[in-house]
DNA sequence: TCTGCTGGATTGTTCAACAATCCAGCGATC
DNA sequence: GATCGCTGGATTGTTGAACAATCCAGCAGA
Protein backbone atom coordinates (compact mmCIF):
# COMPACT_ATOMS: atom_id res chain seq x y z
CA UNK A 1 0.00 0.00 0.00
CA UNK A 2 1.72 2.76 1.48
CA UNK A 3 5.16 2.80 -0.21
CA UNK A 4 7.40 0.16 -1.66
CA UNK A 5 6.96 -3.44 -1.33
CA UNK A 6 3.79 -4.62 -1.19
CA UNK A 7 3.79 -7.83 -3.44
CA UNK A 8 4.11 -10.99 -0.88
CA UNK A 9 6.27 -12.79 -3.34
CA UNK A 10 9.57 -11.40 -2.32
CA UNK A 11 11.84 -14.29 -0.97
CA UNK A 12 14.40 -11.91 -0.51
CA UNK A 13 17.52 -13.77 0.93
CA UNK A 14 16.68 -16.89 0.15
CA UNK A 15 18.85 -16.49 -3.29
CA UNK A 16 21.02 -13.50 -2.27
CA UNK A 17 22.92 -13.29 -5.62
CA UNK A 18 19.67 -12.63 -8.18
CA UNK A 19 19.00 -9.75 -8.28
CA UNK A 20 15.13 -9.55 -7.51
CA UNK A 21 14.23 -7.87 -10.60
CA UNK A 22 11.12 -5.56 -10.49
CA UNK A 23 10.30 -5.14 -13.43
CA UNK A 24 6.87 -4.79 -13.21
CA UNK A 25 5.05 -1.54 -14.44
CA UNK A 26 2.99 0.11 -12.14
CA UNK A 27 -0.51 0.89 -13.31
CA UNK A 28 -1.92 4.02 -14.32
CA UNK A 29 -3.71 4.31 -10.94
CA UNK A 30 -1.05 3.64 -8.88
CA UNK A 31 1.73 6.28 -10.58
CA UNK A 32 -1.25 8.90 -10.68
CA UNK A 33 -1.38 7.95 -6.44
CA UNK A 34 2.41 8.47 -6.15
CA UNK A 35 2.32 11.61 -7.93
CA UNK A 36 -0.21 13.26 -5.57
CA UNK A 37 1.52 11.58 -2.47
CA UNK A 38 4.35 13.45 -3.64
CA UNK A 39 2.27 17.13 -4.17
CA UNK A 40 0.97 16.07 -0.61
CA UNK A 41 4.24 15.27 0.74
CA UNK A 42 5.64 18.70 -0.71
CA UNK A 43 3.01 20.47 0.27
CA UNK A 44 1.68 21.26 -2.77
CA UNK A 45 -1.62 20.47 -1.75
CA UNK A 46 -2.97 22.24 1.64
CA UNK A 47 -4.66 20.64 3.78
CA UNK A 48 -8.40 20.97 3.20
CA UNK A 49 -8.35 22.20 -0.21
CA UNK A 50 -10.63 19.91 -2.42
CA UNK A 51 -9.64 17.86 -5.49
CA UNK A 52 -11.77 17.72 -8.09
CA UNK A 53 -11.61 14.73 -10.68
CA UNK A 54 -11.93 16.29 -13.56
CA UNK A 55 -9.31 18.66 -13.12
CA UNK A 56 -6.48 15.91 -11.75
CA UNK A 57 -8.10 13.67 -15.06
CA UNK A 58 -7.26 16.57 -17.19
CA UNK A 59 -3.72 17.91 -15.41
CA UNK A 60 -2.28 14.73 -15.20
CA UNK A 61 -3.94 13.22 -18.82
CA UNK A 62 -5.74 10.39 -17.57
CA UNK A 63 -9.52 9.43 -17.28
CA UNK A 64 -11.09 10.24 -14.59
CA UNK A 65 -12.32 6.42 -13.58
CA UNK A 66 -7.97 5.88 -13.05
CA UNK A 67 -8.18 8.98 -11.01
CA UNK A 68 -11.23 7.99 -9.06
CA UNK A 69 -9.13 4.98 -8.46
CA UNK A 70 -6.19 7.14 -6.87
CA UNK A 71 -8.28 8.55 -4.93
CA UNK A 72 -10.12 5.44 -3.40
CA UNK A 73 -6.32 4.31 -2.60
CA UNK A 74 -5.49 7.73 -0.86
CA UNK A 75 -8.50 7.36 1.22
CA UNK A 76 -7.80 4.50 2.30
CA UNK A 77 -4.54 5.58 3.80
CA UNK A 78 -5.77 8.37 5.20
CA UNK A 79 -4.35 10.92 3.05
CA UNK A 80 -7.45 11.91 1.51
CA UNK A 81 -10.53 12.53 3.02
CA UNK A 82 -13.91 11.83 0.60
CA UNK A 83 -17.28 12.73 1.14
CA UNK A 84 -19.90 11.44 -0.57
CA UNK A 85 -21.22 13.29 -3.23
CA UNK A 86 -19.29 16.58 -2.16
CA UNK A 87 -15.68 15.31 -3.56
CA UNK A 88 -12.08 14.42 -2.45
CA UNK A 89 -10.40 16.84 0.15
CA UNK A 90 -6.73 17.26 1.14
CA UNK A 91 -7.10 15.77 4.74
CA UNK A 92 -6.69 17.62 8.11
CA UNK A 93 -5.44 16.43 11.11
CA UNK A 94 -7.43 18.36 14.24
CA UNK A 95 -6.35 18.92 17.43
CA UNK A 96 -7.77 15.13 18.61
CA UNK A 97 -5.44 13.71 15.52
CA UNK A 98 -2.44 14.66 16.63
CA UNK A 99 -3.00 12.49 20.34
CA UNK A 100 -4.12 9.64 17.93
CA UNK A 101 -1.33 9.27 15.68
CA UNK A 102 0.55 9.25 18.71
CA UNK A 103 -1.32 6.73 20.57
CA UNK A 104 -0.70 4.69 17.34
CA UNK A 105 3.29 5.60 17.68
CA UNK A 106 3.21 5.03 21.28
CA UNK A 107 1.93 1.37 20.66
CA UNK A 108 3.78 -0.04 17.67
CA UNK A 109 7.15 1.73 18.06
CA UNK A 110 7.47 0.77 22.18
CA UNK A 111 5.98 -2.83 21.38
CA UNK A 112 9.07 -2.91 18.70
CA UNK A 113 11.98 -1.73 20.09
CA UNK A 114 10.76 -3.85 23.45
CA UNK A 115 10.95 -6.84 21.53
CA UNK A 116 14.68 -6.36 20.46
CA UNK A 117 14.88 -7.25 16.93
CA UNK A 118 18.01 -9.03 14.71
CA UNK A 119 21.25 -7.71 14.39
CA UNK A 120 20.43 -6.30 10.76
CA UNK A 121 17.73 -4.72 11.99
CA UNK A 122 19.93 -3.03 14.75
CA UNK A 123 22.09 -1.89 12.77
CA UNK A 124 19.46 -0.30 10.06
CA UNK A 125 18.65 1.80 13.16
CA UNK A 126 22.00 2.53 13.50
CA UNK A 127 22.29 3.95 10.31
CA UNK A 128 19.33 6.07 10.96
CA UNK A 129 20.88 7.59 13.43
CA UNK A 130 24.28 8.36 11.19
CA UNK A 131 22.08 9.52 8.62
CA UNK A 132 20.79 11.97 11.14
CA UNK A 133 24.51 13.05 11.70
CA UNK A 134 25.46 13.25 8.44
CA UNK A 135 22.68 15.69 7.57
CA UNK A 136 22.87 17.62 10.46
CA UNK A 137 26.83 18.30 9.73
CA UNK A 138 25.47 19.20 6.40
CA UNK A 139 22.71 21.63 7.88
CA UNK A 140 20.51 19.40 5.84
CA UNK A 141 17.11 20.32 7.17
CA UNK A 142 14.88 18.20 4.83
CA UNK A 143 17.50 15.37 5.16
CA UNK A 144 17.22 15.31 9.00
CA UNK A 145 13.22 15.48 8.29
CA UNK A 146 13.76 11.97 6.51
CA UNK A 147 16.44 10.70 8.53
CA UNK A 148 14.39 11.15 11.82
CA UNK A 149 11.42 9.77 9.80
CA UNK A 150 13.72 6.40 8.84
CA UNK A 151 14.82 6.38 12.15
CA UNK A 152 11.36 6.02 12.98
CA UNK A 153 10.83 3.44 10.25
CA UNK A 154 13.67 1.10 11.49
CA UNK A 155 12.78 0.50 15.02
CA UNK A 156 8.88 -0.60 13.87
CA UNK A 157 10.75 -2.55 11.27
CA UNK A 158 12.47 -4.54 14.04
CA UNK A 159 9.22 -6.35 14.44
CA UNK A 160 9.73 -7.92 11.51
CA UNK A 161 6.14 -7.82 10.94
CA UNK A 162 4.91 -6.25 7.42
CA UNK A 163 1.44 -5.39 8.53
CA UNK A 164 3.28 -3.16 11.16
CA UNK A 165 5.86 -1.89 8.55
CA UNK A 166 2.36 -1.02 6.47
CA UNK A 167 1.06 0.82 9.36
CA UNK A 168 3.86 2.79 10.63
CA UNK A 169 4.49 3.96 6.77
CA UNK A 170 1.12 5.62 6.36
CA UNK A 171 1.56 7.25 10.01
CA UNK A 172 4.57 8.70 8.40
CA UNK A 173 2.68 9.64 5.93
CA UNK A 174 0.35 11.27 7.65
CA UNK A 175 2.82 13.18 9.30
CA UNK A 176 4.53 14.11 6.61
CA UNK A 177 1.55 15.60 5.12
CA UNK A 178 0.61 17.48 8.53
CA UNK A 179 4.33 18.68 8.88
CA UNK A 180 5.22 19.81 5.82
CA UNK A 181 8.44 21.60 5.60
CA UNK A 182 7.00 25.06 6.57
CA UNK A 183 6.91 23.64 10.34
CA UNK A 184 10.08 22.23 10.60
CA UNK A 185 13.25 24.02 11.27
CA UNK A 186 16.36 23.37 12.52
CA UNK A 187 15.46 24.22 16.17
CA UNK A 188 12.90 21.83 16.01
CA UNK A 189 15.22 18.68 14.91
CA UNK A 190 17.72 19.92 17.66
CA UNK A 191 16.84 18.09 20.26
CA UNK A 192 16.01 14.70 19.43
CA UNK A 193 19.54 13.40 17.02
CA UNK A 194 21.19 12.94 20.22
CA UNK A 195 18.34 11.17 21.84
CA UNK A 196 18.11 9.05 19.09
CA UNK A 197 21.48 8.15 19.31
CA UNK A 198 21.32 7.10 23.42
CA UNK A 199 17.84 4.89 22.12
CA UNK A 200 20.08 3.57 19.54
CA UNK A 201 22.89 2.87 22.01
CA UNK A 202 20.59 1.11 24.49
CA UNK A 203 19.05 -0.96 22.07
CA UNK A 204 22.81 -1.95 20.82
CA UNK A 205 23.27 -2.91 24.29
CA UNK A 206 20.43 -4.89 24.88
CA UNK A 207 18.61 -2.49 27.31
CA UNK A 208 15.32 -3.20 25.65
CA UNK A 209 13.32 -1.61 28.62
CA UNK A 210 15.82 1.32 28.67
CA UNK A 211 15.14 1.69 25.17
CA UNK A 212 11.51 1.66 25.46
CA UNK A 213 11.55 4.12 28.06
CA UNK A 214 13.39 6.58 26.07
CA UNK A 215 11.81 5.86 23.01
CA UNK A 216 8.17 6.37 24.87
CA UNK A 217 9.32 9.81 26.52
CA UNK A 218 10.19 11.07 23.58
CA UNK A 219 6.99 10.29 21.56
CA UNK A 220 5.09 12.09 24.68
CA UNK A 221 7.35 15.34 24.57
CA UNK A 222 6.67 15.42 20.76
CA UNK A 223 3.25 14.68 21.02
CA UNK A 224 3.17 18.27 23.64
CA UNK A 225 5.41 19.76 20.81
CA UNK A 226 2.89 19.13 18.50
CA UNK A 227 -0.26 19.76 20.05
CA UNK A 228 1.33 23.03 21.51
CA UNK A 229 2.26 24.31 17.78
CA UNK A 230 -0.79 23.33 16.59
CA UNK A 231 -3.82 23.27 19.08
CA UNK A 232 -4.03 25.93 21.18
CA UNK B 1 -12.47 1.88 6.37
CA UNK B 2 -13.33 -1.64 7.62
CA UNK B 3 -16.57 -1.89 9.30
CA UNK B 4 -18.67 1.59 10.98
CA UNK B 5 -18.07 5.01 11.77
CA UNK B 6 -15.53 6.44 9.44
CA UNK B 7 -17.05 9.94 9.04
CA UNK B 8 -14.92 12.45 11.38
CA UNK B 9 -17.67 14.31 12.02
CA UNK B 10 -19.33 12.33 14.72
CA UNK B 11 -19.51 14.10 17.84
CA UNK B 12 -21.18 11.01 19.64
CA UNK B 13 -21.52 11.84 23.72
CA UNK B 14 -21.30 15.74 22.97
CA UNK B 15 -25.25 15.91 22.83
CA UNK B 16 -26.47 12.51 23.85
CA UNK B 17 -29.93 13.78 23.15
CA UNK B 18 -29.83 13.88 19.24
CA UNK B 19 -29.92 10.66 17.73
CA UNK B 20 -26.85 11.09 15.37
CA UNK B 21 -28.94 10.66 12.25
CA UNK B 22 -26.98 8.74 9.29
CA UNK B 23 -29.47 8.68 6.74
CA UNK B 24 -26.65 8.72 4.24
CA UNK B 25 -27.12 6.34 2.06
CA UNK B 26 -23.89 3.96 1.27
CA UNK B 27 -22.92 4.04 -2.14
CA UNK B 28 -23.11 1.04 -4.50
CA UNK B 29 -19.95 0.35 -4.48
CA UNK B 30 -19.73 0.19 -0.65
CA UNK B 31 -22.45 -1.89 -0.80
CA UNK B 32 -20.48 -4.12 -3.11
CA UNK B 33 -17.76 -3.93 -0.56
CA UNK B 34 -20.10 -4.78 2.17
CA UNK B 35 -21.67 -8.03 0.78
CA UNK B 36 -17.94 -9.38 -0.13
CA UNK B 37 -17.13 -8.64 2.96
CA UNK B 38 -20.08 -10.76 4.24
CA UNK B 39 -19.28 -13.33 1.74
CA UNK B 40 -15.61 -13.96 2.74
CA UNK B 41 -16.85 -13.38 6.47
CA UNK B 42 -18.76 -16.29 5.93
CA UNK B 43 -16.60 -18.31 4.65
CA UNK B 44 -18.99 -18.86 1.06
CA UNK B 45 -15.45 -17.48 -0.84
CA UNK B 46 -12.90 -20.12 -0.05
CA UNK B 47 -9.11 -18.32 0.28
CA UNK B 48 -6.93 -18.15 -2.65
CA UNK B 49 -9.69 -18.25 -5.19
CA UNK B 50 -10.02 -15.77 -8.40
CA UNK B 51 -12.99 -13.04 -8.26
CA UNK B 52 -13.23 -12.02 -11.62
CA UNK B 53 -14.79 -8.81 -12.32
CA UNK B 54 -17.21 -9.63 -14.92
CA UNK B 55 -18.72 -12.53 -12.91
CA UNK B 56 -19.27 -10.49 -9.80
CA UNK B 57 -20.40 -7.63 -11.76
CA UNK B 58 -22.85 -9.96 -13.48
CA UNK B 59 -23.62 -11.95 -10.14
CA UNK B 60 -24.47 -8.19 -8.35
CA UNK B 61 -25.80 -6.27 -11.05
CA UNK B 62 -23.76 -3.50 -11.16
CA UNK B 63 -20.68 -2.17 -13.49
CA UNK B 64 -17.42 -3.06 -13.64
CA UNK B 65 -16.19 -0.52 -12.67
CA UNK B 66 -18.21 -0.38 -9.56
CA UNK B 67 -17.17 -3.74 -8.96
CA UNK B 68 -13.62 -2.59 -9.33
CA UNK B 69 -13.49 0.09 -7.11
CA UNK B 70 -15.00 -2.36 -4.00
CA UNK B 71 -12.07 -4.68 -5.39
CA UNK B 72 -9.86 -1.53 -4.39
CA UNK B 73 -10.93 -1.00 -0.51
CA UNK B 74 -11.32 -4.76 0.34
CA UNK B 75 -7.78 -5.03 -0.76
CA UNK B 76 -6.41 -2.15 1.07
CA UNK B 77 -8.18 -4.08 3.96
CA UNK B 78 -6.40 -6.96 3.32
CA UNK B 79 -8.90 -9.39 2.53
CA UNK B 80 -8.26 -9.38 -1.33
CA UNK B 81 -5.07 -9.49 -3.08
CA UNK B 82 -4.54 -8.21 -6.36
CA UNK B 83 -2.55 -9.32 -8.80
CA UNK B 84 -1.98 -6.98 -11.64
CA UNK B 85 -3.07 -8.07 -14.75
CA UNK B 86 -4.07 -11.25 -12.96
CA UNK B 87 -6.71 -10.62 -11.25
CA UNK B 88 -8.19 -10.17 -7.64
CA UNK B 89 -8.37 -13.23 -4.95
CA UNK B 90 -9.03 -13.58 -1.49
CA UNK B 91 -6.20 -13.59 0.56
CA UNK B 92 -4.78 -16.25 2.30
CA UNK B 93 -2.72 -16.27 5.24
CA UNK B 94 0.51 -17.83 5.28
CA UNK B 95 2.72 -19.33 7.98
CA UNK B 96 4.33 -16.19 8.65
CA UNK B 97 0.98 -14.32 8.60
CA UNK B 98 0.29 -15.79 11.58
CA UNK B 99 3.36 -14.45 13.59
CA UNK B 100 2.54 -11.28 11.83
CA UNK B 101 -0.85 -10.92 12.80
CA UNK B 102 -0.15 -11.54 16.31
CA UNK B 103 2.46 -8.96 16.11
CA UNK B 104 0.24 -6.37 15.58
CA UNK B 105 -2.22 -7.23 18.10
CA UNK B 106 0.17 -7.74 21.03
CA UNK B 107 0.89 -3.93 19.83
CA UNK B 108 -1.92 -2.35 20.14
CA UNK B 109 -4.20 -4.30 22.74
CA UNK B 110 -1.38 -5.10 25.37
CA UNK B 111 -0.76 -0.91 24.89
CA UNK B 112 -4.35 -0.08 24.63
CA UNK B 113 -5.03 -1.99 27.79
CA UNK B 114 -2.07 -0.56 30.17
CA UNK B 115 -3.35 2.82 29.40
CA UNK B 116 -6.62 1.88 30.96
CA UNK B 117 -9.50 3.81 29.92
CA UNK B 118 -12.65 5.72 31.04
CA UNK B 119 -15.21 3.50 33.16
CA UNK B 120 -17.18 3.48 29.85
CA UNK B 121 -15.13 1.63 28.05
CA UNK B 122 -13.93 -0.79 30.63
CA UNK B 123 -17.90 -1.02 31.23
CA UNK B 124 -18.00 -1.76 27.17
CA UNK B 125 -15.27 -4.79 28.10
CA UNK B 126 -17.51 -6.00 30.66
CA UNK B 127 -20.14 -6.21 28.30
CA UNK B 128 -18.10 -8.27 26.12
CA UNK B 129 -17.43 -10.77 28.99
CA UNK B 130 -20.98 -10.94 29.55
CA UNK B 131 -21.99 -11.22 25.89
CA UNK B 132 -19.33 -14.25 26.02
CA UNK B 133 -20.83 -15.53 29.37
CA UNK B 134 -24.66 -15.52 27.62
CA UNK B 135 -23.57 -17.33 24.44
CA UNK B 136 -21.60 -20.48 26.35
CA UNK B 137 -24.68 -21.11 27.92
CA UNK B 138 -26.92 -20.88 25.12
CA UNK B 139 -24.30 -22.72 23.31
CA UNK B 140 -24.56 -20.68 20.74
CA UNK B 141 -20.89 -21.52 18.68
CA UNK B 142 -21.26 -18.71 16.65
CA UNK B 143 -22.01 -15.54 19.27
CA UNK B 144 -18.82 -17.24 21.22
CA UNK B 145 -16.88 -15.99 18.30
CA UNK B 146 -18.49 -12.84 17.62
CA UNK B 147 -18.14 -11.95 21.56
CA UNK B 148 -14.35 -12.97 21.94
CA UNK B 149 -14.11 -10.53 19.00
CA UNK B 150 -16.08 -7.42 20.72
CA UNK B 151 -13.94 -8.28 23.80
CA UNK B 152 -11.03 -7.35 22.16
CA UNK B 153 -12.13 -4.47 20.04
CA UNK B 154 -13.46 -3.24 23.14
CA UNK B 155 -10.35 -3.44 24.54
CA UNK B 156 -8.59 -1.60 21.90
CA UNK B 157 -11.11 1.10 21.95
CA UNK B 158 -10.20 1.63 25.83
CA UNK B 159 -7.08 3.83 23.89
CA UNK B 160 -9.94 6.02 22.28
CA UNK B 161 -8.08 6.49 18.84
CA UNK B 162 -10.11 6.17 15.91
CA UNK B 163 -7.06 5.05 14.11
CA UNK B 164 -6.42 2.08 16.34
CA UNK B 165 -10.27 0.78 16.54
CA UNK B 166 -9.49 1.21 12.49
CA UNK B 167 -6.58 -1.28 12.71
CA UNK B 168 -7.92 -3.59 14.94
CA UNK B 169 -11.31 -3.92 12.79
CA UNK B 170 -8.98 -4.47 10.12
CA UNK B 171 -7.05 -7.04 11.90
CA UNK B 172 -10.28 -8.69 13.28
CA UNK B 173 -11.73 -8.79 9.61
CA UNK B 174 -8.91 -10.88 8.28
CA UNK B 175 -8.91 -13.54 11.49
CA UNK B 176 -12.83 -14.14 10.73
CA UNK B 177 -11.56 -14.47 7.07
CA UNK B 178 -9.13 -16.98 7.75
CA UNK B 179 -10.33 -18.64 10.77
CA UNK B 180 -13.78 -18.95 8.88
CA UNK B 181 -16.39 -21.06 11.04
CA UNK B 182 -14.98 -24.87 9.54
CA UNK B 183 -12.17 -24.31 12.38
CA UNK B 184 -13.83 -23.24 15.00
CA UNK B 185 -15.54 -25.72 17.87
CA UNK B 186 -16.67 -25.16 21.03
CA UNK B 187 -13.56 -26.80 22.41
CA UNK B 188 -11.49 -23.65 20.97
CA UNK B 189 -13.30 -21.17 23.21
CA UNK B 190 -13.42 -23.13 26.66
CA UNK B 191 -10.20 -21.46 27.47
CA UNK B 192 -10.29 -17.84 27.08
CA UNK B 193 -13.66 -17.28 28.40
CA UNK B 194 -12.32 -17.30 31.79
CA UNK B 195 -9.25 -15.65 30.72
CA UNK B 196 -11.38 -12.89 29.58
CA UNK B 197 -13.23 -12.34 32.66
CA UNK B 198 -9.71 -12.20 34.39
CA UNK B 199 -8.56 -9.95 32.22
CA UNK B 200 -11.76 -7.63 32.86
CA UNK B 201 -11.44 -8.14 36.00
CA UNK B 202 -8.03 -6.87 36.91
CA UNK B 203 -8.36 -4.01 34.16
CA UNK B 204 -12.14 -3.16 37.04
CA UNK B 205 -9.65 -3.27 39.35
CA UNK B 206 -7.00 -0.70 37.99
CA UNK B 207 -4.46 -3.74 37.91
CA UNK B 208 -3.33 -2.25 34.73
CA UNK B 209 -0.14 -4.31 34.76
CA UNK B 210 -1.47 -7.26 35.25
CA UNK B 211 -4.17 -7.26 33.21
CA UNK B 212 -1.76 -6.45 30.38
CA UNK B 213 0.16 -9.60 31.30
CA UNK B 214 -2.72 -11.61 31.71
CA UNK B 215 -3.91 -10.50 27.89
CA UNK B 216 0.39 -11.03 26.85
CA UNK B 217 -0.51 -14.38 27.51
CA UNK B 218 -3.23 -15.39 25.92
CA UNK B 219 -2.14 -13.73 22.49
CA UNK B 220 0.83 -15.77 22.71
CA UNK B 221 -0.84 -18.93 23.42
CA UNK B 222 -3.30 -17.80 21.02
CA UNK B 223 -0.89 -17.45 18.03
CA UNK B 224 0.82 -21.03 19.17
CA UNK B 225 -2.35 -23.05 18.83
CA UNK B 226 -3.29 -21.33 15.88
CA UNK B 227 0.45 -21.81 14.37
CA UNK B 228 0.03 -25.32 15.92
CA UNK B 229 -3.33 -26.03 13.42
CA UNK B 230 -2.11 -24.20 10.53
CA UNK B 231 1.75 -23.99 10.02
CA UNK B 232 2.68 -27.65 10.78
C1' DT C 1 10.75 -33.06 -23.80
C1' DC C 2 11.25 -28.62 -24.74
C1' DT C 3 10.38 -24.35 -27.41
C1' DG C 4 7.72 -21.04 -29.34
C1' DC C 5 3.56 -19.56 -31.11
C1' DT C 6 -1.29 -18.49 -31.01
C1' DG C 7 -6.03 -17.68 -29.69
C1' DG C 8 -9.15 -16.75 -26.12
C1' DA C 9 -10.10 -14.89 -21.79
C1' DT C 10 -9.38 -11.31 -18.39
C1' DT C 11 -7.65 -7.16 -16.77
C1' DG C 12 -6.35 -2.14 -17.50
C1' DT C 13 -7.86 2.14 -19.27
C1' DT C 14 -10.45 5.35 -21.74
C1' DC C 15 -14.55 7.65 -23.20
C1' DA C 16 -19.18 9.29 -23.33
C1' DA C 17 -23.37 9.56 -21.35
C1' DC C 18 -26.84 10.07 -17.80
C1' DA C 19 -28.71 10.13 -12.97
C1' DA C 20 -28.10 11.93 -8.35
C1' DT C 21 -26.57 15.25 -5.52
C1' DC C 22 -24.95 19.50 -3.86
C1' DC C 23 -24.53 24.47 -3.70
C1' DA C 24 -24.80 29.31 -4.61
C1' DG C 25 -27.74 32.69 -6.08
C1' DC C 26 -32.09 34.81 -6.45
C1' DG C 27 -36.81 35.91 -5.82
C1' DA C 28 -41.06 35.48 -3.13
C1' DT C 29 -43.15 35.78 1.15
C1' DC C 30 -44.14 37.08 5.75
C1' DG D 1 -34.72 42.10 6.50
C1' DA D 2 -34.56 37.18 7.38
C1' DT D 3 -36.26 32.86 5.88
C1' DC D 4 -38.00 29.75 2.62
C1' DG D 5 -38.13 27.55 -1.74
C1' DC D 6 -36.76 27.16 -6.12
C1' DT D 7 -33.68 26.78 -9.99
C1' DG D 8 -29.62 26.19 -12.79
C1' DG D 9 -24.98 24.85 -13.09
C1' DA D 10 -21.29 22.18 -11.52
C1' DT D 11 -19.57 17.89 -9.68
C1' DT D 12 -19.88 13.34 -8.26
C1' DG D 13 -21.80 8.51 -8.87
C1' DT D 14 -22.62 4.90 -12.05
C1' DT D 15 -23.14 2.67 -16.25
C1' DG D 16 -22.00 0.51 -20.70
C1' DA D 17 -19.11 -0.10 -24.40
C1' DA D 18 -14.93 -0.19 -26.51
C1' DC D 19 -10.05 -1.16 -27.15
C1' DA D 20 -5.19 -2.15 -25.64
C1' DA D 21 -2.26 -4.96 -22.73
C1' DT D 22 -1.43 -8.97 -20.57
C1' DC D 23 -1.67 -13.62 -19.22
C1' DC D 24 -2.33 -18.52 -19.86
C1' DA D 25 -3.40 -23.02 -21.69
C1' DG D 26 -2.94 -25.71 -25.43
C1' DC D 27 -0.85 -27.10 -29.48
C1' DA D 28 2.51 -27.60 -33.37
C1' DG D 29 7.06 -28.41 -34.47
C1' DA D 30 11.91 -29.19 -33.67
Amino acid sequence: MAGADQDSSEHAGLDGARARMRLRVPSVAERVAEELRYQLAEGFLVPGSKLTEATIAEDLGVSRNTVREAFAELAAERLLLRQPNKGVFVATLEAGDIHDVYTVRRAIEVSSIRAGGSPEGIAAVRAAVDEGKRAAAADDNEGLGSANQHFHGAIVALAESNRLNTIMAQILAEMRLYFHKATMNAHFYSDWLQENEQICSALEAGQLERAGDLLLAYLNRSEQQQAAIHGE
